[in-house]
RNA sequence: CGGGGUGUAGCGUAGCCCGGUAUCGCGCCACAUUUGGGAUGUGGAGGUCGUAGGUUCGAAUCCUGCCACCCCGACCA
């Protein structure tokens, strides 16, 4: 098992690999590009999409659900949007097999070829859209606020498990709005929710801004982005909202009447996260003895093994432990009894901390004398003994500690890694020593974004919003600059 | 999609150059002794050698196609 984990400074990208593989959040799958979820990495991502789906319905949206199929005529019908995607579609030109006479094999029928090729959804602007004509004659029928729990299709050439997979599973909302002001403020709103999430539930720090045209999501006029940085300097795009203003209304043709009888185009937005965050979130905070979970989102979030040598024994330590498990239990606390009498105890532990779980409980003959348990918690790998007493408290409140302390270490590692530089040689210098998100000035060209991205490979990863003004000059040309942007490679 | 590498039991591998039916470790199964940090002993099971062809009396081994994975590049709102 974890013996043999690779450490993370031997090779980080191979750490996480192996990580994802031997903590059982997935596996490659016989599909090329595709994963296996197992249940045991789906059952995180079960509570992050709990989580989230709670804050879409309290900010007003509901799900519903589109086609999984869209006509490749909808996709064109925004130029920018297909230039976007193009690239990476999955095409769907037959509807029927049928078995080949020669080999008993089955084939693709000739006969059953599609009038027109569908597409399997890279995302679903164009399909919605679409239906949003039908939905929409006046102001009254606006606001829209729906959001879809899907999984779409890019077709990508080089896949990584939840970073880049050929299919993978996200959320995405899209909205419709009567004003721009309404829909710009519900894409930072959406951003909010996001940030909030990421922050509080996945311990993770993140940096919100807005993408440069480069960055920008095909066919939207603005894309806010919540940037995080993961220990190995690399950043990641944990989440994006877009203000795609008339577009997609104009490329569908979907027009309100307004208070004032007259008709316009209404203004729309769109925002996901995606299966993606799981990647964030192994990266984030696990070490080289496996994975580290936030206590909010750990399915698992206390363990508890018996120690024992006789049956006996172990009948009285499960007495104990089935009214400390209900304690737990009442407080809202997930608790796993690992009794399985064919693994020993080293075992047991060293399975737990290689899955993450945030605290362990051991209990022996020892313990059961002096009314004690040993209690670990995975982020620091202390252990102490506690009296048994009032312990649902205690653990209730050390989950809580943990929660903040993964938190806590993850923005000392961010704010550390998040340098300033005013000249392009100090900035390749950072980029191949240090990494992390580089602060330097930027004349706002897409070419010099291009040519420093050729260059270094790094990307701006976005403008913060909290961005104060600073009078400076671009690292690449020396053009006058008014605010720093942050640069990273990413993933 | 280009360059390089790999594919042998659930996992990790030896064997391949120089052709003769597959090695070792972990894991798995049974029993015993064990159990406060990844137990030990004894016995046992498990293989279309990625896949499809070809060469050969005979292919894990040589040749060709294909597939998958890894690394590098291109690509990646």
């Amino acid at each position: 098992m974890a013996k043999d984990l690779t450490s993370r400074e031997n090779d980080y990208s191979q750490w996480y690999n192996e990580l994802v593989s031997k903590a059982d959040l997935a596996e490659h799958s016989s599909v090329r590009g595709c994963m296996v979820i197992k249940p045991y990495g789906y059952s995180i991502w079960e509570k992050m999409q709990a989580v989230l789906d709670k804050k879409f319905k309290d900010t007003g949206h509901s799900n519903a659900y589109f086609p999984l199929f869209i006509p490749k005529s909808f996709l064109s019908k925004e130029a920018a949007h297909v230039e976007g995607f193009a690239k990476e579609c999955a095409v769907v030109t037959h509807y029927r097999l049928k078995t080949d006479p020669e080999t008993g094999g089955v084939i693709v029928d000739p006969e059953a070829k599609l009038e027109e090729e569908l597409i399997v959804r890279p995302t679903s602007e164009t399909i919605i859209w679409n239906t949003y004509k039908g939905w929409i004659q006046s102001y009254r029928d606006l606001p829209i606020l729906v959001n879809q729990w899907a999984n779409v299709v890019r077709w990508e050439m080089r896949t990584r498990l939840f970073l880049r997979t050929a299919e993978f599973l996200w959320q995405e909302g899209h909205t419709a709005h009567a004003t721009a002001e309404e829909a710009i403020a519900e894409t930072e709103q959406m951003l909010d929710v996001y940030a909030d999430f990421v922050e509080n539930w996945m311990a993770l720090p993140v940096v919100k801004g807005r993408k440069t045209p480069n960055e920008r999501f095909a066919g939207a006029l603005d894309t806010y982005c919540i940037e995080a940085l993961m220990q190995d300097g690399k950043a990641l795009q944990a989440g994006t909202s877009h203000f795609l203003g008339q577009n997609f209304a104009k490329a569908f043709d979907v027009k309100f009447t307004g208070k004032d009888g007259k008709l316009d185009y209404v203004w729309a937005t769109s925002w996901g996260v995606s299966t993606r965050l799981m990647g964030a979130l192994v990266m984030a905070h696990s070490d080289d003895d496996g994975l580290v979970l936030p206590p909010k989102l750990a399915p698992i979030q206390v363990v508890v093994v018996p120690i024992y040598k006789s049956d006996e024994e172990a009948d009285k330590i499960t007495e104990v432990v089935k009214k400390l498990k209900k304690d737990l239990e009442d407080k809202g606390i997930s608790v796993k009894y690992d009794n399985r009498d064919t693994q020993r105890p080293g075992f047991k532990f060293a399975e737990w901390e290689l899955k993450g779980v945030p605290v362990r409980i051991a209990i022996g003959a020892r313990d059961l004398e002096n009314q004690t348990v040993e209690v670990a918690r995975r982020d620091t790998k202390e252990k102490m003994v506690l009296q048994m007493n009032d312990l649902a408290n205690k653990v209730e409140h050390l989950l809580e500690e943990i929660q903040d302390n993964i938190y806590q270490k993850a923005k000392a590692f961010r704010t550390d890694s998040i340098t300033k530089v005013d000249t392009y040689e100090e900035f390749k210098q950072v980029l191949a020593n240090k990494a992390g998100f580089v602060s330097a000035h930027w004349d706002g060209t897409p070419e010099t974004e291009q040519q420093i991205k050729d260059e270094t490979k790094a990307t701006i990863r976005c403008i913060p919003l909290d961005n104060p003004l600073e009078e400076g000059k671009c690292i690449l040309t020396g053009k006058p600059s008014t605010q720093r942007v942050l640069f990273a490679i990413a993933y």
